[in-house]
DNA sequence: TTGAAAGCGGTACCAG
DNA sequence: CTGGTACCGCTTTCAA
């Protein structure tokens, strides 16, 4: 097997100077219609193609952005990569990823990788982020752009959506339906998203001089969701609730097992809403209310950001809410 | 902001030359102690990091191991990937993606460019390949393996699992179970995988002398599963079928929902079951019978055997086939 | 052990 | 318009 032809190899076949392939090959200068006949055929004939780890060196761009985040397996990561990909080569930039499995360690060794393979921006996309990560990139002085993540809005650059409006929304829509005792279902750790969420619970629900009551559990599963209406379902009632806000599908979902088992009708006993839009949410039965998650857009916006900056060298300094939609499926009911 | 320091820095400022820089980076030779700690001083001073960039072009070694796949939107392509990144880490290699939303013209761009950024290795996962990128892959002489496909298994390298045992393993599951009279659904558009399980169905019955039945939809789609049922709900029962083997959870779903419409009580009227073992599977109610893939190992061993070529420069021509799992669930029952 | 120097495959400036 | 050449940042002979 013969070694890969490079521009040596086409210079010869072409018969003209290094610095004219070059030329013909990036359209940098005008070169006479021979010569670049000359020069094309030579690289269709060898096959050549640039090697783009020799030209990123010196042009210090690599075309190349690079994906921090936690873990590719959450289900809505690829949604967000899929805005990021399909916009990215748009902009002929592509995709180099790393998961940090959450580990601080982990993220500051991505920015240093990326950084040593000269990624021309980074997309962050982590809830749980370190301010030292942040300094990192800054440091490294290369454009990003954060995800998913509430941390210190206002100094660092961020998309994503207006969690306390659209849990808002969510309790406005509630009680649009005429539910007047709405409990609302969250999990205690304390990520900035969860307390936004309950934040816009609290404000719809005092907004319309309504009791409120808010639920904590210990992880965001459905087995979590489970339990706490196992343990609440009496008080529930005594308290008249007819509406139960969930934090995340998955809590949503463990809420539906739990009335399934249970002979609970589903919603006629109670609304049930959740957060996320996640697959499920449709496909269960009944099929759950949801609010919707633009991460597709979130990522392709992400990117248009990024370009737009690696371009014009403008910066970005504020952060852009996308908009979130409630999906309304069968487990919410009108009363009254 | 000042540029990035490279070794040149370096070297000035621990006062040797930049080849003893790079021994004692590389640990290529051996290094006097006084010299390895001057410069080990000035690498954490200066906080300076190889750029793998020029490190690549000259060792024509990237670190990097080329993925192209057809979606990333797919939910079972994040289990590939965490496999294939997590042991990909363990080796020191990293991910370069490329999707090619299963267009061929796409694909051989893909291995293009993979190629140029001088990539390892590349993994392909995609059902419906072409062998042009095959044998565009052989051409750039890059090693390369197969996941999730059936194409030409006798020439091409590749992992996956067996669908035709694994279908039979289901089918016979059921006649364990006591069912008889077995109904099966496919889609009918002619992917290998999709013969490969309609043949261990039909082995399995006919290894029991069973009748076998199977029905084709056009699309792999809870609708289209739906559907099925709601035209052949008659057919089945005066044929006293008991249990139906969907190729898909898709299909499986659509079954169970429209049992759920119309009060057929699962698993009491038939047995379902599906194939992929999907999120929803688990949390379906009633919970679905499905087979488990491997995806996350099968990445994971695809990185192991890519590791292996490229370091004992081994062929590998064998195809590995890996264990797949029956996860049992509410929709089975056992009868008489 | 150590340093000088020749590349790796390109780009771009400088003359001509 | 075209060719020569320095250089991007690093590894690796080859001598010393």
């Amino acid at each position: 097997m013969s070694r890969k032809p490079t521009m040596e190899d086409v210079k010869n076949l072409a018969g003209v100077s290094i610095s004219t392939v070059s030329r013909v090959i990036n359209g940098t200068r005008k070169v006479s219609p021979d010569k670049t006949e000359a020069v094309n055929k030579a690289i269709a004939k060898l096959g050549y193609k640039p090697n783009e780890l020799a030209r990123s060196l010196v042009m210090k761009r690599s075309n190349t952005l690079g994906i921090i985040l936690d873990d590719i397996g959450y289900s809505y990561m690829a949604q967000y990569l899929r805005g990021i990909d399909e916009i990215g080569k748009m902009y002929k930039y592509d995709i180099l990823l790393y998961s940090t499995f959450g580990s601080f360690e982990i993220q500051k060794k991505a920015v240093d990788f990326l950084s040593s393979k000269q990624v021309e921006g980074i997309i962050v996309i982590s809830e749980k982020i370190n301010n030292e990560i942040l300094y990192l990139i800054k440091e490294h002085d290369i454009p990003y752009i954060l995800l998913d993540t509430f941390y210190s809005p206002d100094e660092f650059k961020t998309v994503s959506i207006d969690f306390k409006k659209a849990m808002s929304d969510m309790t406005e829509f509630m009680i649009e339906n005429g539910h007047e005792n709405i409990a609302y279902l969250r999990e205690k750790t304390a990520f900035h998203s969860s307390e936004s969420k309950e934040s816009g619970y609290i404000e719809a629900t005092e907004n319309h001089k309504l009791d409120n009551w808010v639920f904590g559990v210990n992880n965001d599963t459905v087995e979590a969701g489970y339990k706490f209406l196992e343990k609440n379902y009496n008080k529930l009632k005594k308290n008249d609730v007819t509406a139960i806000i969930a934090e995340s599908d998955n809590l949503a979902v463990g809420i539906l097992h739990y009335c399934y088992d249970n002979n609970i009708n589903i919603p006629e006993e109670f609304s049930v809403s959740g957060f996320g839009n996640s697959d499920i949410s449709e496909l269960i039965k009944p099929s759950l209310t949801s609010v919707r998650l633009p991460y597709y857009d979130i990522g392709a916006i992400a990117v248009r950001i990024l370009v737009k900056i690696l371009r014009d060298k403008e910066e970005f300094n504020e952060s852009i809410n996308l908009n979130h939609e409630i999906m309304k499926r069968e487990t919410i009911k009108k009363i009254k």
